[in-house]
DNA sequence: CTACATGCAAAAGATTTGCTTTGCG
DNA sequence: CGCAAAGCAAATCTTTTGCATGTAG
């Protein structure tokens, strides 16, 4: 899916549920669609900062708490404690593998493990509404062994 | 393994450490030790003070920080964004489910995703190191469960 | 027009830190 | 005794909110 497109299915998304369409909506949607990776608040007000200066802090907070309620961008909240977002249209569901070495994060995705988690869900008494997967891991192949 | 034993083996390992052994900590070790839940900093606070209202909010913050760091407690940060932690000794490994409507969370484990996981990072190229799974759901039909 | 959204600044909540005092080793 | 640790309050950091003003529909 491409980037405007995302960027679209957000801006639809909001407009559906009867919410006006303002030029800072727009950019923080059209921020998140163009981010590859997960910024936190501050980042995100930063690059749609850089598109037009006047959009306030306070406007990117609402703005990302109204889209996660929409339903088109997911909250994480890694090991530093933030808040961070990515749209969750335009990419298939996924769960996060971080490299422990550098910080990089590998986006995956296991058939087979979203269906134990409902089953598990399931055989505890629940319906599973959400959840968040996080592998941290090191790079193979080096000799470093522990002792 | 006991609640005591738990206890004594948090502060073993920071006596190790050539760390202080002040009443302080003891209170915060037997604290986590009884606390069956996921407490966060202030509940702690609350708990440790009923033993010994001297102990101030700074120093349990100061102490989680410090067992954290010498590796007897784990740090978890649920959707509700604040801390918690719960001993990482005296009880096997395990994952956590959390009820959506009441925030109450139920421990549990699955070894079919445990190894998935290490197969995922395997195939990713990397060797797991730690991991974080939490599942959010809400109860099934409308009779409440207790674990 | 007018209700909803924004900007700004102040508030709130969680956590950290500077500095003085206390007490473990 | 000396230095690590505690207490307290002030400082930080992130996020939320009250209120006056702006603007989408």
């Amino acid at each position: 899916m491409q980037k405007d497109t995302v960027e679209n299915s957000i801006r639809a998304a909001y407009r559906e549920k009867g919410l006006r369409d303002t030029w800072q909506r727009r950019i923080v949607a059209q921020t998140l669609a163009q981010s590859p990776d997960h910024p936190d608040v501050d980042e995100l007000h930063r690059r749609a900062g850089a598109i037009d200066s006047r959009i306030s802090l306070s406007t990117v907070y609402r703005t990302v708490k109204l889209f996660e309620e929409v339903g088109v961008i997911e909250r994480h909240a890694f090991r530093d404690g933030k808040a961070r977002f990515e749209p969750s249209q335009g990419r298939a569901h996924h769960d996060h593998l971080i490299d422990v070495t550098t910080g990089r994060i590998v986006e995956f995705r296991s058939e087979e493990i979203e269906r134990l988690q409902a089953e598990i869900a399931d055989r505890l008494g629940y319906r599973l509404t959400g959840h968040r997967l996080e592998l941290y891991a090191e790079p193979k192949g080096r000799a470093e062994k522990k002792i």
